[in-house]
DNA sequence: CAGCTTACTGCACAAATGTTCAGTAGTCAA
DNA sequence: TTGACTACTGAACATTTGTGCAGTAAGCTG
């Protein structure tokens, strides 16, 4: 009881560790069980209570079951310059990753930029804050989105009204963008935001 | 000078997407390189360029180097009711964990509450919010910092002046709190605000 | 005390995986 | 044309690692 949980622990912590799932001899080794057996014997239980799965005759074949609050994080890469035409995924781009609990954000295709500017204030959005957004083409009225205007990159919340749509900043200072009577310029909407971090 | 950075950003994702590396096979598989040695000859290559890092004899044993950050989380426990006396970090108060990426928060002794109230609006610190707090007595001035006021957690922005200690809320409709003529009231401080995570 | 469960040992074996060595087609420069 | 370099193939071979089967000592349970 006690030490299949710690079993469990060594497995998670050494992927953490080194980047691979231990072998079974790797954990025989340090909790003195000298047969391989021996480690399959609490193996075989941890599969059965659902918290790791085996690959059969594969070579540090364990994965751990993500299983409510102990879940998973997900890389996103924090993209730097996001040139005109959308962002662009090559590493020349990236600035960096920042890894994100899995259960806040979803399961969708994201990517993150550094919030600039301070045109969303009002919802709470300040300028350096990371902005974790979902590439959607499609974002619902009340959103707020991730817009591409003129090679820059700024957050508004979407509006639908009748038949236009608005792109609206959060700060008095700043003025509504029309969609549907953008004279000359160039607006794409990268996404939708998922999620706001901000460090002190 | 293509096909190896294609092959370093797939050990990435293997890594990612089924939490081991990949063997020589498998790499080869994807790539179309039937001789384990073909795979070899690129691997060598990534390690020359200090990208990954091999350990001999060892069943998938490729880890990434990771450039510039060490890319680890911490598991924060998210507190629920915070009870007298400060945080109990007994599981029967915990929520849940929320992971967070190492770089941007400290090595300190963290935990997390949700943030109830709108008194800090004015630093864009919203209802619902997750504070992540670094276990703290003593932050200076200017900080936000999380503190209990007769079993209730709030954050407040902590000023010095004089000799005399305020916790200011940011929200006119709110008052300061001179700690120093507390009337009755007990107040202790937590910790100072590390990050603030919110989600859409 | 028999029978059951738990937590292993021990050994052989097979499959997966890394390593070594030899060789080759294609490209590029001198 | 020669020689160097790149990007591999192919075939052993050695190690690592998972699997199967038999057995056993220590605690319970009835």
């Amino acid at each position: 009881m006690e030490r299949k949980r710690k079993i469990y622990e060594f497995i998670r912590d050494e992927i953490s560790r080194r980047g691979r799932p231990p072998t079974l001899r790797e954990i025989g080794g340090r909790f003195g069980i000298s047969s391989t057996n021996g480690v399959r014997y609490f193996l075989d239980k941890l599969e059965a209570d659902g918290l790791i799965k085996r690959s059969a005759n594969t070579a540090r074949g364990i994965s751990l079951v993500e299983h409510g609050s102990r879940g998973g994080t997900r890389s996103v890469p924090l993209l730097g310059r996001v040139p005109a035409g959308g962002p662009d995924f090559g590493e020349e781009h990236r600035e960096g990753h920042i890894l994100v609990d899995e259960r806040l954000v979803g399961g969708g295709d994201l990517f993150a930029v550094r919030v600039r500017g301070d045109s969303m204030i009002g919802a709470g959005i300040h300028d350096g804050d990371v902005a974790v957004v979902e590439r959607d083409q499609a974002p619902r009225s009340g959103e707020i989105v991730v817009a591409l205007i003129d090679d820059e990159v700024t957050l508004k919340r979407l509006v639908r009204k009748g038949g236009a749509v608005l792109l609206k900043p959060e700060n008095d200072m700043y003025e509504d963008i029309d969609l549907s009577e953008m004279s000359g310029r160039n607006i794409s909407i990268l996404g939708r935001l998922e999620a706001i971090v901000r460090t002190y």
